[in-house]
DNA sequence: CAGCGGATGTGCT
DNA sequence: GCACATCCGCTGG
């Protein structure tokens, strides 16, 4: 992994399982600002900010995938927390998850817009220049993000932890301000569609629509 | 802004 | 078999 970086800061290192260990609300809130990298098989990196998040917070969430128990789709949000969950949604678009807890508890963080890092934000993070790719597509939206990293189904379960992982993510650098709202796309869950369980950085412009 | 087509895996009957 | 899905982009008013 620090082959990836020019100039690794001692103090910039992959989150680890422990983040990810808690319930989804925690972790939604907590992956703002945070820096999620993809490395291709080249070698070369997309990185990217997180500024929207949506929580699914386990099977007794009747938004929640795992509502329906374990299924083989659904299977790695009932593993351990770190990996993703990929799925596919109205037979065209991918929807990338990082799966939570605490411990085995089906939880999971749906990633839906980043942002470009600033010239700051690369600095601070040590990220090669050389290696450092633009996006292709817009990040805005959870297929459109998933499209702009390349992640798809081969990713389901993929463990952001792991030595030499093709995903992981960075400790944030500031704390953004957050605002929130009800999920996207869940009205047939019921009361669980009202819970403000989604959660955008304020004024971003890479918020996906309806904006907060 | 509402409406709708696209394209297919998934889970239930 | 079938209805629906953690979406997106385009169309028409």
């Amino acid at each position: 992994m620090a082959g990836t970086l020019a100039h690794p800061r001692a103090d910039v290192r992959p989150l680890l399982r422990d983040f990810y260990d808690r319930n989804a609300a925690q972790v939604a809130k907590e992956l703002l600002g945070c820096v999620l990298v993809r490395r291709f098989q080249d070698g070369r990196v997309v990185a990217v900010r997180l500024v929207e998040t949506e929580a699914y917070v386990g099977a007794h969430d009747r938004a929640c995938h795992s509502s329906i128990g374990r299924t083989a789709r659904n299977q790695a949000m009932f593993g351990p927390p770190g990996r993703l969950y990929v799925y596919l949604v109205y037979g065209l678009h991918h929807c990338c998850n990082v799966v939570c807890g605490p411990g085995l508890d089906p939880n999971a963080v749906l990633l839906r817009a980043a942002a470009p890092l600033s010239a700051d934000e690369l600095c601070l993070l040590g990220l090669s220049r050389e290696r450092m790719r633009s996006p292709l597509h817009s990040t805005s939206g959870p297929g459109n993000l998933a499209r702009a990293l390349d992640v798809s189904l081969a990713h389901d379960a993929l463990d952001l932890c792991a030595a030499r992982s093709a995903l992981w993510v960075l400790p944030r650098l500031f704390i953004p301000r957050i605002v929130t709202g009800p999920r996207i796309g869940v009205q047939y869950a019921g009361a669980w569609s009202r819970r403000h369980l989604r959660f955008c950085e304020r004024n971003s412009p890479f918020v996906s629509r309806p904006r907060l």
